[in-house]
DNA sequence: CTGTTAGCGCATTCAA
DNA sequence: TTGAATGCGCTAACAG
């Protein structure tokens, strides 16, 4: 059984009759004689020694730690991004610090300040408001940073983000398909990054179709949480009479649900709703939710690596990735046979 | 504007013409003259000096980080636990190590060993299964640890724990209010220690209502999900005729719920549901869930606390808090008016 | 192949 | 109040 007591390489090295450099090299691998390797081994394991992190990283620089900071863990969104990069980072060797940094783009500038204190070898960051000050200060951190999510054009960062115009082009394109119109939008925060490329999308897409839309058939909600939308989807059947909507995330999406069903509406037959993220409550909601896949798993799995990659050779050249999207039709816009 | 250039103490202290010991007390609030503490935040200030976490830790034992396990980031309960524990431990000063453990004890014993590395001042952990080894792991931790659910009574750990039992019974009194009789179980797997006390929290609550039940009415889910919750209750519904069921989880309820409307079931006309922890699924759900809510936000925030408190004192007594269930009564057990 | 030693950046003890 | 010096535990450069 394992000593229970704190040890170090010099308690060890004086249990084998060796030097700490001896001991150094046997457990991180250097060349060593087979007596030496067995002496040391089992002076290690008699008192249970266990390598201490801050003296390595003190000496080495390396934490083996990577920061994600997100808006919010409770959403769905981050949620599985923080499942993929969980994965990717535990596989790679690091741990993984989490921060929960709210929509306040000075809390993500605290952030970056505090990683200047090295207690991380880089940060994925995914903000939802994006200003000159947080730029600013990405570009002064000492540590690599990848941003999850759209970016100014000149802004020569590491990043990847999603293709929501495309994305709310497929949905379009599928309710079109449907016989559909009247398409609404419910959309979260216009401020926000993710909340500008929804509008921007949905606008470009009734246009590229042919239909037209107007400021009743769009509303926004005050947030991208389920309270909000089912406010922001009231307000939106109060105003007008759309044949489907299109919602910013799968939250607001079953937020709709919940109200056209409360409204007496059935969904699809009389309207259609489409979700965003393609997230787990899409399969949950009732009826199943017709949903863009935005690749927010493949984006933080892309994102997880690339920061890998840059932590390994800082040099390498600034890259921008944009993940494909793809439409996961269920239930809400199908009529049932 | 800051620096870019890492900065250290001597920088620091040469800039301001001073010792780097005066530097480190103005900077952590030690005695100081006026005149002193000007210059060196000045220095400070100009040369972009942040401290460096693993420097202070090498020399103070502290590491300002609390590591939390959990077998599943994605799981409901862990999102809403992970949201308290963030808010908690992050404005105590703590960052937080998340780490995903999955339900094999074997990794949580590697954790506790990685642990000792001391990349964290303590640790938080919810295991899904509790072995022998697992106990012996956790005494013979060099760091404080807090156990989220159950123990055996002899392990004189810290812990918080729902009282599963407790809330069966108030999930079966008020089925037994709606005159349900046949009341199934839909469960997980019962060698994981939140199955094994739903079960018996379920045979304890039919015994003492009075109600009959059989191998029939119980069924066991491969894990606590969504997937294996639809495969449970289709077999549920293969062997008996329930006219309510309680899940061991809200995803199985909502699964449950999903495969009675697959079924032609109505919910709850024909059959009540009730799912476990009171998620944020269970308001999203179609028709909303009742759900017994087990406290998991109220047990992570109480874990969290109690962990600070230890890690403040480690001598401080052993504590074992109970937290009290309560029933969120919706529209799954309610025949609407 | 092995040992000696410097020094990563900091907080803290001890003198002044 | 301030400064000089020590050492936390480790890795790596260097010497033997």
């Amino acid at each position: 059984m394992a000593e229970t007591k704190k040890s170090n390489l010099a308690l060890v090295a004086a249990r084998a009759g060796v030097s700490v450099a001896s001991v150094s090299r046997v457990l991180n691998g250097g060349g060593a004689s087979e007596e030496m390797t067995r002496r040391v081994r089992e002076a290690a394991e008699a008192l249970g020694y266990v390598p201490d992190t801050s003296a390595r990283t003190l000496r080495t620089g390396r934490t083996d730690q990577i920061a994600l900071a997100v808006a919010d863990v409770g959403n769905p969104v981050y949620v599985q991004m923080m499942r993929t990069v969980t994965s990717i980072v535990g596989k790679a060797g690091y741990r993984l610090v989490v921060s929960s940094t709210g929509s306040d783009p000075a809390d993500q500038i605290d952030l970056l300040s505090s990683l200047n204190r090295g207690y991380a070898d880089g940060l994925l960051l995914s903000p939802l408001r994006i200003t000159a000050d947080l730029i600013a200060a990405m570009r002064g951190s000492r540590l690599p940073i990848v941003v999850i999510g759209t970016l100014p054009a000149d802004v020569e960062l590491d990043n990847v983000r999603a293709d929501s115009a495309t994305g709310i082009g497929l949905a379009v394109e599928h309710l079109v398909a449907q016989d559909r119109r009247r398409i609404a939008l419910v959309n979260g925060p216009v401020d926000t990054v993710p909340g500008a490329a929804r509008l921007a999308g949905y606008l470009a897409a009734v246009e590229r179709f042919g239909l037209t839309t107007s400021s009743e058939l769009q509303v926004t909600a005050t947030g991208f949480t389920y309270r909000a939308g089912r406010r922001a989807t009231a307000q939106l059947l109060g105003q007008s009479s759309p044949d489907a909507i299109v919602c910013a995330n799968d939250l607001l999406a079953v937020a709709a649900l919940k109200e056209l069903a409360a409204a007496g509406a059935r969904v699809p037959a009389d309207v259609a709703v489409v979700g965003m993220d393609d997230t787990d409550a899409a399969e949950l909601a009732t009826p199943s939710l017709t949903s863009v896949d935005l690749g927010s798993a493949k984006r933080a799995k892309a994102a997880a690596k690339l920061l890998i990659r840059r932590i390994q050779d800082p040099d390498a050249p600034v890259q921008r990735l944009v993940i494909a999207p793809s439409l996961s039709v269920r239930e809400s816009t199908q009529e049932a046979a």
